[in-house]
DNA sequence: TGCGTTTCGGCAAACGTTATCAATGGCGGG
DNA sequence: CCCGCCATTGATAACGTTTGCCGAAACGCA
């Protein structure tokens, strides 16, 4: 039994196609009888409006792209999580890309993307520099929101975490709490997360520190490259390690413990991001949160509010949220019970 | 500057817009010099086809839906890694959701998928009974499959891992390295994962300890309940613990840390799935590495035999995949060195 | 009753593509 | 030399929806 079109219903019911059209999308007033007629008869076929002829008709899929870099990356699946519920709330399906971190693939997914008719992309780049031409293009035909890391400036909207409150943050909890030979074992990328991070420490660090900058070793965002860096800052003699995100954590956590290292007792860790993997690690690692939930929805926000608006109008708007700090036993205080301030499940 | 379409591409070449869809999709033979020129008329308008008229006329869409319960369930990104980068290959597009694990929202995403007109669905199932209906009426629909956990017998193609094989792998080993008082960690659910896994270990358990049957706890796949099932087992001292994924074994793990126990002088600890953290728990998890990429694979390569017969031809499949031992320290022979048989990134 | 105004319903034209059918021309066989 | 066949190409009808426009009916008001 194939699938039941307008046609159907408005034979079934005994009106013209418009009719129907115009009950099922309650675009135009209509007769009562009439209407309860239509959705009676829609509801004993089965009727389900076909997208594609609608999407052809109203130049518009109801669908938007969303282009990551790595979804093996632990701390982008809560975001997509987050992402497809909003979009879903908004009657907006999701047409995943994952490109594997290579600018090539990404600029042809978006290309594919764009041919399917998105209405709007969600791009988180993949790089900071080659990314930019295939984003830059995409954005000029259909809103475009970038997410987590920036792509050059005046390229589209973004909203991303504030990079800097948060390692201001982290930065604070360490002096605070008595560490004062701090170093930061970071990534050296120009994505904007790597700089952002790493230029808010070096703020940070010359203010807490201001005679004896900590040491800073620069690599990627690996658990391997965790590891690695603390023997490049062993001979600081650090008792805090900051890191750049929480896989840099978790791999400098190991090594440390594999040096016999007590943490938080001798050196403490903190991480980026709060993947889940971070409240597991033993000692939990006290790391900045993310507003994924939020972030999302800015996004999502800022998409409607493009896709609401004829063209392009406004401003290009550039949303940083505030993260929050999760402090946990990586970081407690020396002598004290170490006991987790909170735990994520 | 408006789409290019067909028209535009036409007028510029100076042939017909039959001429012009004839050149691109290949479908017809054309004259070399017309081709030529259509060509190049559409590479000079960057002409791309508008895939919602292609779907309207051609009623394939050149889309699949994959539905997951929880994309931040460790194992899931892995997979869908593998099927969007197996799917896109085959040239067709993935629509992502995610329905949180309640079967009411799975029912409804599937439902706006199909009227979407996906050309076919990819199911990871949230509740073996409860999800029943929905994919069903889902199959009865378009090409279908199964993946991970089962959804009652007769409904569609499946693939998953042996679950059976790789329960007895892990029961092999920790009896080949002398293991003795084994408990088993599951899950109760009727999830055929937490099913299969459940029997496979009460079969291979009563071969290895035939007098004296291991202690069983179940609860859930969640690192929470791999911690308190702990100390349900804690009495019959065991020396090794099978938990049924990886999570339960992470939870399992920090509740023997926490205890004091030695993992894995006094207790081995193994899980299930290979995810990240078990590679970066430490020590490193032993586990039953899924084989993604090939399930991926398979259930990519199920469709598109489905979509090529005409209608829902041959017999259903249920594709099962030999899992893959992976030792790490965490079930390392007592005395011996412990060093990770093998590491993942 | 006549007329402006509203309300409701239908007709038909798009949207951009694919597929069917006919028309054109060239060419070889009879 | 004519007929018919193949190779190309063009015109055109779908696909299922939304929507502008128009007619008809109903209604309010003087």
């Amino acid at each position: 039994m194939a699938d039941a079109t307008l046609r159907d219903v408005a034979r079934a019911s005994g009106c013209s196609i418009a009719t129907v059209s115009r009950v099922l999308a309650g675009t135009r007033p209509v007769g009562p009888e009439t209407a309860r007629r239509v959705r009676e008869a829609a509801e004993a076929l089965g009727y389900r409006p076909n997208q594609a002829a609608r999407a052809l008709r109203s130049r518009s899929t109801g669908t938007v792209g969303l282009v990551l870099p790595q979804i093996t990356n632990p701390f982008y699946p809560a975001l997509v999580r987050e992402l497809t519920h909003a979009l879903h709330a908004d009657g907006r399906a999701v047409l995943l890309a994952d490109c594997d971190d290579d600018p090539a693939a990404e600029a042809e997914y978006i290309d594919d993307l764009l041919s399917r008719r998105v209405d709007a992309l969600l791009v988180i780049p993949a790089d900071e520099r080659r990314s930019r031409d295939a984003v830059a293009a995409a954005a000029a035909r259909v809103p475009l929101v970038l997410m987590d890391r920036g792509c050059g400036p005046g390229i589209a909207d973004s909203v991303a975490v504030d990079n800097a409150a948060g390692m201001a943050l982290v930065l604070g909890h360490l002096a605070a709490t008595g560490r004062r030979r701090v170093c930061y074992l970071g990534a050296d990328g120009t994505a904007s997360a790597a700089a952002e991070r790493r230029a808010a420490y070096a703020a940070g660090a010359a203010v807490l520190d201001a005679g004896a900058p900590g040491r800073v070793a620069l690599g990627d965002f690996s658990v391997e490259w965790g590891r690695a860096a603390v023997d490049l800052v062993w001979d600081a003699r650090p008792d805090a390690l900051v890191c750049a995100n929480d896989l840099i954590a978790v791999g400098a956590l190991q090594r440390l413990q594999q040096r016999g290292a007590d943490v938080p007792g001798d050196v403490a860790v903190t991480g980026f991001d709060d993947i889940p993997m971070a409240a597991l690690a033993a000692p939990g690692i006290t790391t900045v949160r993310q507003p994924v939930a939020e972030l999302a929805a800015e996004a999502t926000q800022l998409l409607s509010r493009r896709l609401a608006a004829p063209g392009s109008e406004g401003p290009q708007r550039a949303i940083r949220l505030a993260p929050e700090l999760v402090v946990r036993e990586s970081s407690a205080v020396r002598g004290g019970d170490g006991a987790a301030a909170r735990s994520t499940g």
